[in-house]
DNA sequence: GAGCACTGC
């Protein structure tokens, strides 16, 4: 069973209520071995019964015997199950009561034996939990890409074995573990985790010897993380291969389960088949290649290799299949099979445009007027489109479409007493929803909600309904073909977040969600030789993102030869030599031995950015000692979503802004026009009380002028205070996300708890620790002490000083600015990278004032000041840093800091 | 001078 992305279960208050209907009926049970039937609860069994019929027509379940076959006689099994086969959920059921997954002692015996010993032993208790510890295997872990995927899952895996979820009882066999929330017992033998988590887990137990067997579930979304976990689980059995207990596991080696939706695991299959030794090889030979995959088999991959002819990469082929002859490093090798499970879809058919569409918006409008003025209800219609930008304007299309539906029919009907035509008096209201993931969440589960009587419902989504949510009823897809994509370049240290074609297996996905209740059909807006000129596969994560992450873990696992962990996917040198580099920089790496160094065993620990975790770090020092500052600071940054709502123009208006309506974050930039002295000499502005909202009145408390960083201090402070008694209504009050807090406070409890013990304190020991509950001693107004301030930035730039920019007009003038885009001259150029920059519209930095030509406020007098050259005022700071750089339509720096160039300077950074 | 696809610790 896929998960049906419940925006419900990331709700923590009504997972509590979900869970709590598990515990009760197990309340009174007392511990013992939960295998045993006494102790099963009887309603728990009786659902969990009626569930097996249901299980029973799953497609997968006559594969079972063959399953549990296939993964006693080998190493990894691959196991293409498409959409609805329910791999999912019976994979771990199958495999749980096999005599491969019970726990071992060293010596090989169960721990069924070692329990019927340890009755007879008079400290038997104590015995029997000692022989727990040292056991190995006995679990099984089901990775997840998503925190809602884990839980949802094991919510309904535990309801189907019967036995509780979790922690709640000690007769659970069922659990899950994501961040924030480990819900497991002693007894759980099922474990479902978000491949994050089986990281964390890996860099306690390097040899996973909890597990008897890991089910990597949907690989071929191919994440970082998953890529990652694919190489450890790899080193893993290979070490078990070598013999000797190289692995810790004695001879009882870790099982692996892949699975994925798509058909194409030749890669994978290769990956795990060939030794490490053959992998080195071949990547020194195809050093050149810009994406060079490793393990692809089938022709098609294998005729993508750069820099090879014809005859070398057939030979490459050959060798591949000639695995009969191939060793592992020392031992035998690894034994991969593979099964194939049909799902259960309907059909879907695929209509493509004739010719190229001229604009995308009015052809999908075109489609949708088709759709619904020619095919009968039930089936509402899924838009899938690039971004927020794009389903705001395709919404306002729409409505206009439906209030002229409605004004043709019903003046038509009453007035005139001529019979509407047939269509027009059949043809159904609409409703559109919107759906992307920084829409509030209430809006957001709409889309659960049935429409109203004769009603076609228009979803109008980014691919958030491709993969993490499924919209129920849907039987028609329309598909522009694009969506969003982020790219690191390296050489420019930032972000590319632009409209891209999607692949073809995207395009197989988004066609997909047509026929999950019914035949259904997809109209893609494009042609059918476009569609063939697509990529086949999304590019893995691992090629388009900073390596940072990926480098630091892998030297946390005493990985030094980075280049050379076995990856499915090799990643560009260039990407890692820049995340070497960065790493290097933060003084996580040791730039003589390239070992990872105390400071980067700290940050590794940290569920934070390197640079963020540097910055955390460097708050703990006697000198800077700022550690609960910097600790609200990075909780906020580490959470991509903005905590500022729009700004309402009516006074006391704190409904959403109504669909449709521009939003505009840039409200929030108030009267900007003092020039800075210094970084730190900003004042919280509230002398001006003119014709503004209580919202803008109550915002402008929370700015700090220079600082977004400050700013966001200020405001969790404010929300966090014990004075804030109402949290949401405080949040009303200011337009901010109510969402956005609260998962900041999670990060933030969570931070606190880690920089509350001595573990993560730089140097020796400083005044100050950081209190780990939750309540802060700062007042509701905002910080003013300018000895904070510096401080508080002082650690920042111990983060983020590779990302300083300096005024434009104080550069070298062989500015970067020019490569990105010729006819923009940007204001600021990065010192390390001499890229020009812009600052965000959404920062406190970015100001009306310095616009050519005067501002749109009436109030603005900075007319004098507009023969600056563009994006150019006096009144800017020199010297800045940002957290994240990204090119939309230019260069932008979000999340801002004017700071003292002295500071990086005198930090011994810059000479 | 004006904007952020989607996950995860």
């Amino acid at each position: 069973m896929k998960a049906h992305g419940d925006i419900q279960m990331a709700d923590t208050k009504k997972k509590r209520k979900a869970d709590e209907a598990f515990r009760k009926p197990s309340d009174g049970a007392h511990f013992n071995n939960p295998n045993d039937v006494k102790f099963k609860n009887t309603s728990l069994h009786q659902k969990a019964e009626a569930l097996l019929k249901t299980r029973q027509q799953l497609p997968i379940w006559p594969h079972a015997d063959e399953i549990k076959q296939k993964v006693r006689d080998n190493d990894v099994l691959l196991l293409v199950g498409e959409t609805g086969s329910g791999k999912s959920t019976q994979i771990p059921q199958f495999l749980y009561k096999e005599e491969i997954c019970q726990p071992r002692q060293r010596s090989g015996e169960t721990l069924q034996k070692v329990s019927k010993s340890a009755e007879n032993v008079t400290n038997g208790a104590q015995t029997l939990r000692k022989a727990q510890k040292s056991m190995i295997g006995g679990h099984i872990a089901i990775l997840q890409p998503r925190r809602v995927a884990a839980i949802s899952l094991a919510a309904r895996v535990a309801a189907e074995v019967g036995t509780p979820l979790g922690s709640s009882s000690p007769a659970s066999t069922v659990g899950y573990s994501v961040r924030f929330d480990i819900n497991v017992s002693p007894s759980t033998r099922i474990k479902f985790l978000t491949d994050g988590m089986l990281l964390q887990e890996l860099l306690r137990d390097p040899w996973l010897k909890e597990y008897s067997v890991v089910v990597v579930d949907e690989v071929h979304e191919r994440g970082l993380n998953v890529d990652l976990v694919l190489g450890f689980l790899k080193r893993i059995i290979e070490a078990g291969k070598a013999g000797g207990d190289r692995d810790g596991r004695s001879g009882n080696g870790l099982r692996v389960v892949v699975m994925s939706a798509t058909a194409d695991m030749g890669g994978i299959e290769a990956f795990f088949a060939r030794s490490t030794n053959d992998l080195k090889q071949e990547e020194s030979g195809s050093a050149n290649s810009t994406n060079g995959t490793n393990g692809q088999v089938n022709d098609k991959n294998a005729d993508e290799w750069v820099g090879f002819s014809d005859d070398e990469v057939s030979g490459k082929r050959a060798n591949r299949s000639n695995g009969t002859n191939r060793q592992a490093i020392s031992g035998e090798e690894i034994t991969v099979t593979s099964c194939h499970i049909k799902g259960r879809q309907y059909p879907v058919t695929i209509h493509y445009e004739p010719k190229p569409a001229e604009n995308l918006l009015d052809t999908a409008m075109n489609r949708i007027m088709h759709i619904h003025q020619h095919t009968p209800l039930p089936g509402d219609i899924l838009v899938f489109l690039s971004g927020q930008e794009m389903i705001e304007n395709l919404e306002s299309l729409c409505h206009t479409y439906a209030q002229s539906l409605q004004e043709k029919q019903l003046p038509n009907h009453e007035q005139s007493g001529t019979k509407p035509s047939r269509l027009q008096e059949k043809l159904p209201a609409l409703q559109i929803l919107p759906l992307f993931a920084s829409l509030p969440t209430h809006l957001q589960s709409r889309i659960f909600q049935a429409a109203p009587p004769f009603t076609r419902r228009i979803i109008l989504s980014t691919n958030i309904a491709e993969t993490s949510l499924t919209v129920p009823n849907i039987r028609h897809i329309i598909d522009t073909g694009k969506h969003k994509s982020r790219h690191f370049r390296p050489g420019l240290n930032l972000d590319t977040l632009l409209s891209q074609p999607v692949s073809r297996s995207s395009a197989a996905q988004r066609a997909g969600r047509a026929g999950r209740e019914a035949p259904g059909t997809c109209w893609r807006l494009y042609t059918q030789s476009d569609y063939y000129n697509l990529e086949a596969d999304t590019q893995p994560e691992i090629l388009q993102t900073d390596l940072s992450f990926l480098v630091l873990t892998l030297k946390a696992h005493s990985v030094d030869d980075v280049l050379n962990f076995p990856l499915l996917t090799r990643p560009p040198r260039r990407s890692l030599e820049a995340a070497l580099e960065h790493l290097l920089n933060l003084d996580a790496l040791d730039a003589a031995t390239g070992k990872i160094t105390e400071i980067g065993r700290k940050m590794s620990m940290l569920p934070l950015r390197a640079d963020l975790a540097r910055a955390l770090l460097a708050s703990t020092t006697a000198e800077l000692d700022c550690v609960d500052e910097l600790v609200d600071i990075v909780a906020a940054l580490s959470l991509e979503e903005g905590i500022f709502l729009p700004l309402h123009k009516k006074a006391g208006d704190s409904s959403m802004p109504k669909q449709g309506q521009k939003k505009s974050t840039s409200e929030l930039l108030l009267d900007k026009n003092k020039a800075p002295n210094s970084a730190v000499d900003d004042d919280n502005d509230d002398s001006d009380t003119g014709a503004t909202s209580p919202q803008e009145q109550a915002r402008r408390k929370l700015l700090s002028r220079h600082s977004d960083h400050l700013t966001l201090l200020n405001a969790i402070q404010a929300y966090a205070s014990p004075t804030t008694h109402d949290r949401r209504a405080w949040c009303d009050a200011h337009a901010i996300s109510h969402r956005a807090m609260s998962r900041i406070m999670d990060v933030r409890k969570q931070l606190r708890q880690l920089m509350s013990g001595p573990k993560f304190r730089l140097g020796p020991s400083t005044s100050r620790t950081a209190s780990p509950n939750d309540s802060t001693q700062n007042s509701l107004t905002a910080i003013t002490d300018p000895d904070v301030k510096s401080r508080v930035l002082k650690a920042l730039l111990a983060g983020l000083w590779p990302n300083v920019a300096i005024l434009t007009t104080l550069a070298p003038q062989q500015s970067g600015a020019a490569a990105v885009n010729p006819n923009q001259r940007a204001p600021y150029t990065t010192l390390l990278t001499t890229q020009g920059i812009h600052i965000h519209p959404s920062s406190t930095l970015f100001t009306h004032r310095t616009v050519a030509g005067g501002g749109k406020k009436e109030d603005d007098k900075s007319g004098a000041k507009a023969r600056q050259p563009a994006g150019i005022s006096s009144g800017m700071a020199k010297a800045v840093i940002f957290t994240d750089l990204i090119y939309t339509s230019k260069a932008y720096a979000r999340n801002v800091s004017a700071v003292e160039l002295g500071w990086v300077v005198e930090m011994g950074r810059l000479s």
